[in-house]
DNA sequence: GACGATCAACTGGTCTGACCAGTCGCCTGG
DNA sequence: CCAGGCGACTGGTCAGACCAGTTGATCGTC
């Protein structure tokens, strides 16, 4: 019998195991938590390395560590002879990009997750900002897509740039930032594990051939956006991301990304 | 006109700014790449600060500043005293977990937002799960359930263990680790922002009342696992949450709730 | 010989003090 | 009015020291 008496578990003595805690640690919550809670906010500046040393009552090296935690998170940047001191940066999602990033190089998922992930988070960011954009979304959109048109000949990194700020736009039209965020940590991720293959494995007329048809899907979806039809734009969406990369993912992946095509299985045989 | 001959970007010099690496990055990033390229692998041992001071030919607070930001990213634990140097963890999802609890807490985005994700991935993943799950699954899952009913009466904390089992069970079952790990994340997001409103807002009537319905909606769910149909998974899931926590947010985020709720607007009016 | 206490040789955590290169702001000389 | 130089900072790095804690061998006891 594994169920005991519900009454016993308030009374008994949970203790947690005790963990020395370290000062830079502390220092690093006690900084993270001014930034956080709201006090401290983006743009405003931390002491000086010196003058936190007399605040906090801790070594400099101290300080710098847990300054260290707080720059590899994201939260802060410091510039030498600066003499306003480390900058505060917010919660970006730069950190989330980075982990993801290594999630996907590492063995624990590989690109075709990464992607079968971005297929997802981009056909949810269609559909909600389907139903929740607004006139001048739209038309940044549209300036985007134009503007990819026509770059799309002979700059594939502007190409990239306005695709990048198109899916952004997108994704905070949707009007949930998280997803805003996570949508672009993983398309940031996409791009820096398959840019690499990428340019060397496609010649220049390919590149533009996946260009020209990047910007026709881009179109589609505009226009199933502006009919505010959801299950569309996410439908286009899914396919898009699908066609553009399939042929770039090992091929025991490839049926993972078809999955998340959503197609519902009304084909007679599997 | 913007638009120059494309033949002259190629030839453009575009250099990139110069920003001094600094030399604990050196290391972190040395130390990172055998950790995420295979040697170095999970379990295995760093060699002393002391050690990788002379290694490195830096000075000891250089590769401790290295060893923090490795340490904060999970790829590394370190014990004071241990002779056998810094413990190699390899990739671990605690980063981004911390990361998207982070932007949870932050203010650019609120509870509403964040329920509204959880629905988006909570939904994906039942989509996927319904197609993909195993036999072994299904019968883990209805254990779950299971124990859930039991539980429902007495024992609120155990009843959410074993919903957060059941949850963590389903988006293993969708074949992505990545998706797997982000709904982890923000589940456990959720639960630590609304635990405490829940415990003292809701008298022991009304969270039994609450667990009942908890438990009919799981077995809703897995019935149409079960019947792989996916779509009907994914939209009871999203119910089944919007229902469980729309009465704790916010009325201004309810909307954001509903619209995440995917019923194409074909009502009549709004 | 088996076993528990003791101790020395480590470890990582922290502090101090110093130096360097870079940056900023003032101040001066044109 | 402006260019240039001159401090007085800054963060980045190093060296050396001390501390508390862990480890493993050593030693004394039974």
């Amino acid at each position: 019998m594994p169920a005991e008496s519900p009454e016993r578990l308030t009374a008994r003595a949970d203790f947690r195991p005790v963990r020395p805690v370290r000062a830079y640690q502390r220092v690093a919550e006690q900084i993270e938590e001014r930034i956080l809670g709201g006090s401290l906010p983006p743009g405003s500046r931390l002491p000086g390395e010196r003058e936190l040393m007399r605040q906090f009552d801790v070594g400099r090296s101290t300080i710098r560590e847990a300054l260290r935690v707080l720059q590899s998170s994201g939260l802060i940047r410091s510039r030498p002879g600066d003499p306003q001191g480390a900058e505060v940066l917010g919660v970006s999602p730069d950190t989330l990009s980075h982990a993801l990033g290594r999630l996907a190089r590492s063995h624990l998922s590989g690109l075709g997750e990464l992607i079968q992930f971005r297929m997802l988070l981009d056909a949810e960011s269609y559909r909600l900002a389907a139903r929740l954009h607004s006139a001048d979304d739209l038309r940044r959109l549209t300036g985007l897509v134009d503007e990819m048109a026509q770059l799309a000949p002979g700059d594939p990194r502007g190409f990239s740039a306005a695709d990048g700020e198109f899916h952004r736009v997108v994704a905070e039209a949707s009007g949930n930032a998280l997803l805003a965020l996570c949508a672009r940590a993983v398309h940031d991720a996409v791009v820096e594990a398959i840019e690499s293959k990428l340019v060397r494995a496609e010649g220049a007329g390919e590149a533009a051939d996946a260009m020209r048809r990047s910007v026709a899907h881009h179109r589609q979806i505009l226009d199933a956006l502006g009919a505010r039809d959801g299950a569309r734009a996410a439908r286009l969406g899914r396919q898009a991301l699908h066609d553009h990369y399939a042929p770039h993912v090992p091929p025991q992946d490839r049926p993972r990304l078809r999955a998340a095509l959503e197609e519902e299985p009304e084909s007679p045989a599997g």
